[in-house]
DNA sequence: TAGTGGTCTAGACCACAAT
DNA sequence: TTGTGGTCTAGACCACTAC
């Protein structure tokens, strides 16, 4: 639950997180506005810099504060965009939007997105969750998400040209179908399970750049995706979050009778 | 995908950690052995404390290790326990382990737990999760999972006085089925989904007691449970995991023909 | 140009674990 | 008692942003 009781500590910079966070939850420094900056900090509670910085250190962490080099910390936005599997996975998706579109409209943001396809030979990694050999040819597709014009999701997504090569379905981008099930259905490919393995780690280099996240201490929700026709696999993906951005559900039916 | 390219940078202490993350990756440090001390990174790298304080915990940052004060920085498991939705919601449950002892066993590690049963009223989140008024009579069960007798789980429950009071199945240690759908079906509540949210964030102190997490900058995957019956959630519960330790599946059928 | 956060130095004392 | 990591001080220079 998130009955945050204020356990006191002896330590400097958790008694000044404490004191920030609670104005924070009062409204003293709503979302978007900036936080005492460390000189600001230094000076009114008379500490050293590292202990002002420790401080707001605890905040960034929590998901309270993001800081800007050279700009300040300012109090994030707390709200998480919902990302629900059911009816997620459909074969007859919307016609107009993607489910991106409709979690980011669910939190109140407007959905944008690019993508990227090449084709590319499968890493290991890649051909082990497409059951392919290293080296086969698959197509490669980058994609990014944008909330409100701010990176929000980035996403990479294999599959076999040994099943889509030559198809109106080649490329994500191409043909009139939305979302994999609607395509490998163009194909002759009924998809009939979908698993998603959920893991949360530290944000690489490379992430903190393309989703925009704080330089230290940053980690993510990664979603590893396969769509599966019976027990072949026909297209594998890496779903990228921000941790503290997302909240994913799933709802799991339990089967009637024994 | 896990490819990390070693991007060079121009700090110090990403340097030493990267050189220090390599070892690892080489096998020069296995799993469980002490890391250079910060004193030993001071003489061999020529740096301050808190440049090697900053390596380290970048280090700590990504899983890879883990400090103890008095003690010193273990590299970690790499290992995730894996969690599986599938066959876990069932109405037939094994009768000699749970879910949980399954899911240790097939990381190669031994499964303990233990719980408490107390009569509480509902919070106003519980309340808001249960289709309750806050302060209404629930059972409040709360959890500890072990792993090789380490902490790796911990879990509070609730459930409706209202549906289970005066039950063979008021408690959940109470009876001889084991799971909340078996222990449901005894008094005649079919369950027919459970829907769990995940997210990641901060842990919190408490945590950190708890699951014996680092200090600074842990973060916990948490699973949002909820059992229904039809319309009426008949269970509530929080799930929280060391962020780096689990990997959570879920297999989601899709349905055959639109 | 002034102010911000990011990195870094060179010390200090403390709580805790191993011995 | 020794060595460890945790906290803290009091400075410094840098990269970056806003003005």
């Amino acid at each position: 639950m998130t009955d945050s009781q204020d356990a006191p500590t002896s330590h400097r910079y958790e008694e000044i997180a404490a004191e920030l966070r609670g104005a924070i939850e009062r409204g003293d420094f709503p979302e978007g506005s900036r936080l005492p900056s460390e000189n600001d900090i230094i000076r009114d509670y008379d500490v050293a810099r590292n202990t002002a910085r420790d401080a707001l250190a605890v905040l960034r962490h929590e998901g309270l504060a993001i800081a800007r080099q050279g700009s300040g910390t300012v109090v994030s936005t707390r709200k998480r965009i919902k990302r629900n599997s059911q009816g997620r996975y459909s074969r007859t998706p919307s016609k107009v939007n993607s489910p991106f579109e409709r979690d980011a409209a669910t939190a109140g943001q407007r959905g944008d997105w690019e993508c990227e396809t090449v084709k590319a030979k499968a890493s290991p990694e890649v051909a082990r969750r497409l059951s392919l050999d290293t080296g086969d040819p698959v197509t490669q597709t980058t994609y990014r998400f944008f909330g409100d014009g701010r990176p929000i999701q980035v996403s990479q997504s294999w599959e076999p040209l040994a099943i889509t090569g030559g198809t109106l379905i080649e490329r994500p981008e191409d043909g009139s179908a939305i979302g994999v099930i609607a395509r490998m259905d163009t194909i002759g490919q009924a998809v009939d399970h979908v698993v998603e393995k959920v893991t949360a780690r530290a944000a690489s280099r490379e992430e903190v750049k393309r989703l925009d996240l704080p330089t230290r201490g940053a980690y993510v929700l990664v979603i590893e995706r396969t769509h599966f026709v019976g027990d072949a696999p026909v297209e594998t993906c890496d779903i990228v979050f921000p941790g503290d951005r997302y909240e994913l559900t799933y709802d799991i039916p339990v089967e009637l009778k024994a």
